[in-house]
Parts: C-alpha cells; structure tokens; sequence
RNA sequence: GCUCCGAUGGUGUAGUCCGGUCAAGCAUUUCGGCCUUUCGAGCCGACGACUCGGGUUCAAAUCCCGGUCGGAGCACCA
C-alpha cells in the first residue's frame, strides 16, 4: 500500500460538541498591553470562531483594581487588532458588577453561599482540617442582610467575604469553600469608589461565561483547579457547562514577559516604553518587524496539548523570515566601518538587485570613483592575511596590500573567494537597536535614507528601517 | 506534603482514541555538498527520538500496571 504523503500544515483538531456555530472568548486582565504569551490565546481561539463561525467575546477582566494599568482598556484591542483576531463583542467586567451582585443574592438565597466574617488566616487553618467556619450555617436572611450591609460600605478590608460552599471534604483544600467575593477600597480606575465588594475571578469567569453564552472556553492549564471551582456555579443554577480546554504552559525564554518588570522598568527609565525591543510586548514585536501572521503559524502549529512545551525562537524566526523576506529589500550594512583604498583607475559602476530573488524589484546603484576609498568591516578585511584576495560584492574582486585593495578584476573571477559587504562615500550613519539591549553602529549605504520596512542587511540580518532617521531595530537573522 | 496533569530527536510537532501500513513523518537547529557576487532564498545529504521496567498480544510509540522524571495549582491574583 502507499503512503499517503500527509499534509504539511498543521491543523487544530476539531472541537467536541460544535452545533450551529460556538462562542468564545479571551479575557486577559488588564495589567498591561499583549505579550507573546497571550497571543496564543487569542489566536487559538480566533481560529476556532474562523473555522465554525460565531462569536468571540474580548472580556476584560478588570476585577482587582489593585492591578489594573489603564493603558490595558485601549491597547488591548489594538494589538488584538493588529493580530488578526476578529473580536465581536467586547465586555469589560467592572461594568457588571450590578449583575455579579444580582447572582451572588441567587446563590445566598439557595443557601449556596453565605458571608464570613473570619479572619483570613483562621478561614485557611479551618479549611485544611476539613473543617466549617463558624458562619457556614448562618441563614440567607442573614447572610443576605450582611451582603447588603458589605455593598454599603458597612465593613473593611479583609474583614468579610462571600463564600460559595462546596465540599469540606474535597481532596483539594483549595476547592473546599471558596472566596467569592472579598473587599477592596482601592478605587478603581473606571469605576473608582462606586464598589467595594469585588468578585474574585472564580466568581465572576462563571457568571459570565455562563451569560455570554460561551460554548466552548480554551484557557492555559494553570486554570485546571479554576474550572474546578466554577464547575460549582454551573451546578447550583443548573446553568449547562461550556466544553472546556487547557493547553499546557510554555516557556519562552530569553524573554522579559512579565507586567510588573516591565512597569517597574518603564518607572525607572531603565525601559523606553511598553514597545522597548527588549521586551515580548506584541508592542515591541511588532516594532522590530514580525508580521501577525507569524504568530499564527506558530501558534497553530503548536497546538492545543497539555503538554508543557518551550517556545522556540529559532522556529518563531524561521516562520517569519520566510513571510518577511520576498518584501526585504537587500542593503550593506558596515559596522564599525574602517576605510580601504582601491587602486581603480577608471569609475566603476556597482549595481546591485534590491532582491536577488525577485528581479523586478530593480537594482540600487553607485558610481566608485577612480583611485576611491569605499568602507569594509574591519572583521572582515582583518581576518584576510595579506597578499590574499577577497571579493566585494557587485563591485570587483581585489587584493590585500594593508589598507588597500589592488583591483584584480571587475567581473568575478573563476577563484572562488570569500565575499564581503562594503560601503561606498557618501554612506550614511546607522544605528540597529537590537534586542538583547546592545546597538550595533555603523554606516548603510546612501539609498537606505528613502527606505522604511523590513530590510535585509547582507551578511548581518533582518531589520526594521526607518531610513531616514538611520536607525532600525534588529529582527533575527 | 496534598490534588491534578503530562512524557516522541537539541527544539516544536505528526502518529496514540480504533495495536500491524512507524526499523517512526514534517519543521527547526547543527554539520556537509550543490547553486549563487549575502552567512539570505533554493536544492541534496548527514547526525538525532518513542522516559524506564513489567504485563496483555502473533504483533505495542499506540492497551494495562508500577517506577522515574517533569509541570501546574494549593485558597481574599487573573
């Protein structure tokens, strides 16, 4: 029998459950702009709303207002944007607190949660004996009367929370009793001092999934015991349970993900800004020229294990180069430049395709004077002993006599040599910014001044230009 | 410690559900060759993996049991 050869692309396997179409959704929190790491959520679940149609809900959840970085409500949805992700509903917690409020009264009612009054260290201590806090059995007149009392402002921090009750005898302490809702007087960004009584994830993830209609919830695996925890809510209403998926964790290395580094970086100046090159901002990504639908490969290809897995740059970098490179115009690029002397006698004129791939992309072209000095990387030219022969590219091969190159031949020589980048006078200075925090400074040929966009730099690497600044922003090699 | 999850080359994946077509495919990396006036692209080739031990079976990467290793969570973050 033969084998059938398999399809090269990756495809996400199917969802369980799909009817007419599904509803999903991302729900970052809002601590700061898009990294790397949450683009895989929002792709995977923007390909499964793609591939079945529907709805995908940006939720932002904005709950904890200690940990809430403004900038988050509008750049979100920008970088979402950028991505590609098609969002079609965007709901934004703080702004449904009045519902959050209205189920908390549906479960104190049914006697399915109550208010406790215990300090946080005696409700822990209670909880791993397996053991009911001395509030557990207060009635839902009671409880509802504490409720009402806590939403007036009646009490501090850390003095009462809601609790929805599950099972004392759960395996996992953590799944025993959980906090619903607990106090915080830290004013909140949008809704300042309105609320105080502010429903913790758990809490406010059911309601709304549940509300918004999710059918199907693909989330990171650290959620496994959440779910867990929202199970109950499903439960107690009889509301039916979303199909839901945990991909494992992946760990990106060489990469600075975290919100609080950055913010604390950004503070201290040590950070330009949240698009600093340094950084796995979808901001700062996207500065330094990777296209959107890199990340969708990747993220496609990955898949939805559960598998922990380590993000692969050199994978990430080749998918990207393969997208970038038919738009990348070729320039030399000299770092730390040093002058050579050639012995021409006449001009000579080098002309160069702008896409040696491509042809009718055009050709970038400069006249050499007689007896003209040009620049060469002295990591280059050095490493050449002398008496030898080297080749520059699209201008003529020569010979090393110290600092001058004797012009063997203007046409390439049956010799195989070495081939080198140069630039000629009039070159212009530029500084590549590049991502381990270190600049590389030197000179680009003239014609770079006009150009803007991801360009190769022979022999160096991919970069961002902006030309007529002359700067770019390193983007691999 | 407790609860849960997982294990295919350096990395990422395919195959595992329904055992035989898998002496394991693809991509990436590294190395070599071809081509080429880039160390890019393209082409060819090489190295490199089923965590271990038992069991079931004519047959196991695939099913079962155990060990090992790794990961996540562990309570007023999301």
């Amino acid at each position: 029998m033969v084998r059938v050869t398999k399809k090269q692309e990756h495809r996400l396997p199917d969802l369980r459950n799909v009817g007419k179409h599904v509803v999903m959704r991302m729900a970052p929190s809002p601590s700061g702009p898009l990294h790397l790491g949450h683009s895989r959520m929002s792709i995977l679940n923007d390909e499964y709303v793609k591939r079945y149609g529907g709805d995908l809900v940006l939720r932002i959840e904005d709950t904890n207002p200690e940990n809430i970085d403004p900038i988050a409500y509008d750049q979100i949805p920008m970088d979402l944007q950028w991505l590609g992700v098609n969002v079609t509903q965007v709901v934004i917690q703080s702004e449904r607190m009045d519902i959050y409020y209205d189920e908390a009264r549906k479960l104190i009612n049914s006697g399915h949660a109550y208010i406790c009054f215990c300090k946080q260290e005696e409700f822990r201590k209670l909880k791993l004996k397996s053991e009911a806090c001395p509030h557990r059995d207060s009635s839902p007149v009671e409880n509802m009367e504490s409720f009402e009392k806590i939403i007036r402002g009646g009490f501090n921090r850390g003095n009462a929370t809601l609790v929805i009750k599950t099972d004392l005898n759960h395996p996992n302490p953590s799944i025993r009793d959980w906090i619903a809702f607990r106090i915080v007087d830290t004013p909140h960004p949008r809704t300042g001092l309105k609320y105080r009584f502010y429903p913790m994830m758990n809490f406010s993830v059911a309601v709304d999934d549940h509300l918004l209609g999710l059918t199907h919830v693909i989330r990171g695996k650290d959620h496994l015991n959440n779910t867990e925890k929202q199970k109950y809510i499903f439960d107690y209403n009889d509301w039916t349970l979303p199909e839901y998926y945990h991909y494992g964790l992946i760990n990106i290395p060489d990469t600075v993900l975290k919100t609080s580094i950055i913010k604390k970086g950004i503070v201290n100046g040590e950070y330009s800004g949240w698009d600093d090159v340094r950084l796995g901002t979808l901001m700062a990504l996207k500065k330094r020229g990777y296209a959107p639908e890199t990340f969708r490969r990747y993220w496609i290809e990955s898949g939805m294990k559960e598998i922990d897995a380590e993000f692969s740059w050199d994978i990430f970098n080749s998918m990207n180069r393969e997208i970038v490179d038919k738009n990348a115009s070729r320039f030399f690029f000299v770092k730390n430049p040093m002058e050579i002397r050639l012995n021409n006698e006449t001009a000579l004129i080098s002309k160069i395709p702008y896409h040696p791939g491509i042809p009718d992309t055009g050709f970038r072209e400069y006249e050499i004077g007689s007896n003209a000095s040009i620049f060469v990387d002295p990591a280059d030219w050095n490493n050449l002993d002398d008496g030898k022969s080297i080749r520059l590219k699209d201008l003529c091969d020569v010979q090393k006599i110290g600092n001058t190159g004797k012009v063997l031949s203007i046409k390439p020589g049956k010799e195989k040599l070495k081939i080198i980048h140069w630039a000629p006078q009039g070159s212009l200075k530029f500084i590549i910014f590049r991502p381990d925090g270190t600049t590389d400074k030197g000179i680009s040929e003239p014609l770079i001044s006009s150009y803007r966009g991801i360009a190769q730099f022979e022999r160096y690497g991919y970069v961002n230009v902006e030309g007529e600044k002359g700067t770019g922003y390193f983007l691999h090699k």
